[in-house]
DNA sequence: AAATAACTTGACCGAGCAGTCAGGTTTGGT
DNA sequence: ACCAAACCTGACTGCTCGGTCAAGTTATTT
């Protein structure tokens, strides 16, 4: 580890590899992505620091010595598992593009980022975790991607205002909100099930979050028209 | 610590007491509250297993002992810090009272809870953290005391819905979503400020941020009309 | 089937950790 | 002035941690 020069995500990758790199390395990239998938909920539990090796090494069904044969270091495992998640962060917010109706768009994005909540929980408090102690770990990933995306998904909501498709509002605010809200369910589960009286959240809870934060939006952006109800 | 039976609030409190326990007891406690103080960011940044004894030290300004001699444990000193949170959290939520004209009282709400996202923005991450680890601290504080404040809050929203007030929604989820949007802009600030490109949220942010919760909260719910735009 | 690279592992190590303690100092009561 | 009790602290301790390593085993290429 004292000759390589620096741990850029290349050279993570490039841990075991010699000059014939051929089936054997798939082994190898079966057992890393297993362990990535198995490290996620005790980094989501525990944190960073509060995750030993060996507890990581026994969710992974890996010896220590093996796990820092594959990683190197603790904060490499977890800087692959947040690289991870990413990808998934980036992907949400597909349906929001220039061709869609603002209200199918945010009703599919509420859909897909409550999906996220109820399907891969532990990714989304590995994050939040992570954004809650700094982000030291993805200053670069917020800056520039996520940026760029916000960027993106910012234009797209002027583009809906513009046309007159809904109200005049700040669309990255909006977009705040909208993580905060679908995320909500997820990194904060056990605040919600603890009020509510029941033992874990499902189905029920979700989708009444899910209706709710639908309202909020479309009406508060003047996309839905107000209820039915008076008036 | 081998003879106390159980680590009750009363029992911390208690920790340093003798029978004359009069004004000398004052300095002590100017100096755990001080210490407490002086804590919560350390806790907010590092949470409670990356929180070393030396770093909660320095923070304060106190020997690594002398922390020992006022809280014991590092995990009582947690507790603490924790608990004089608590208190500011169940007192958010004043302005939501019968008396209330809903418009008033969220806008009320809306805009302490983002005081305390602004002004204790480490003891809200302290309080994000605890619950992101699956709030096994505090349990019990969210099944009693959080759950019969949150109950008493959402039968004063089912009586304004009763009264036409407002439309009809799910009280309990209105609520998790106010949480999710005021403190976001504590908990993730490092993620909003990265992505508007500034290095710290200022007023503006708070300022953009208030407005469209509020836009969000009281066109959803039916308070306030859409906008005055078109149709 | 021999050679070689990839992979696995138990045993080991030094650093840093929370917590202890004996002995000193300060403070308030009398 | 004297005495306890409260308060303070440097030095110490046992332990857990992340990381290393040499000696294995397994798989693949030729």
């Amino acid at each position: 580890m004292q000759d390589s020069a620096q741990d850029s995500p290349e050279a993570i990758a490039a841990l075991p590899v010699g000059k014939a790199a051929g089936a054997r390395q798939n082994r190898s990239v079966r057992i890393v992505q297993r362990s990535l998938a198995r490290a996620e909920p005790v980094f989501a539990q525990a944190g960073l620091a509060g995750a030993t090796m060996a507890s990581l090494a026994a969710a992974t069904g890996l010896p220590r010595a093996n796990l820092h044969y594959h990683f190197g270091t603790k904060e490499n495992l977890y800087a692959q598992v947040l690289e991870n998640i990413l990808a998934l962060w980036l992907d949400a917010s597909d349906s929001i593009h220039p061709g869609a109706e603002p209200g199918t768009a945010f009703r599919a994005y509420i859909a897909a980022k409550l999906s996220y909540s109820r399907d891969r929980p532990f990714a989304s408090k590995v994050f939040a975790n992570e954004i809650l102690h700094g982000a030291v770990h993805l200053r670069s990933y917020l800056g520039l991607e996520l940026r760029r995306k916000v960027d993106e998904k910012a234009a797209v909501i002027e583009g809906w205002i513009a046309q007159g498709k809904m109200d005049r509002v700040d669309p990255r605010h909006l977009l705040f909100l909208l993580w905060a809200m679908t995320q909500t369910y997820a990194d904060f589960d056990s605040q919600i099930a603890a009020v509510l009286g029941v033992p874990a959240l499902g189905a029920e809870q979700f989708a009444a979050g899910q209706a709710l934060i639908v309202q909020l939006v479309l009406r508060g952006c003047g996309i839905d028209p107000p209820s039915p109800k008076e008036r």
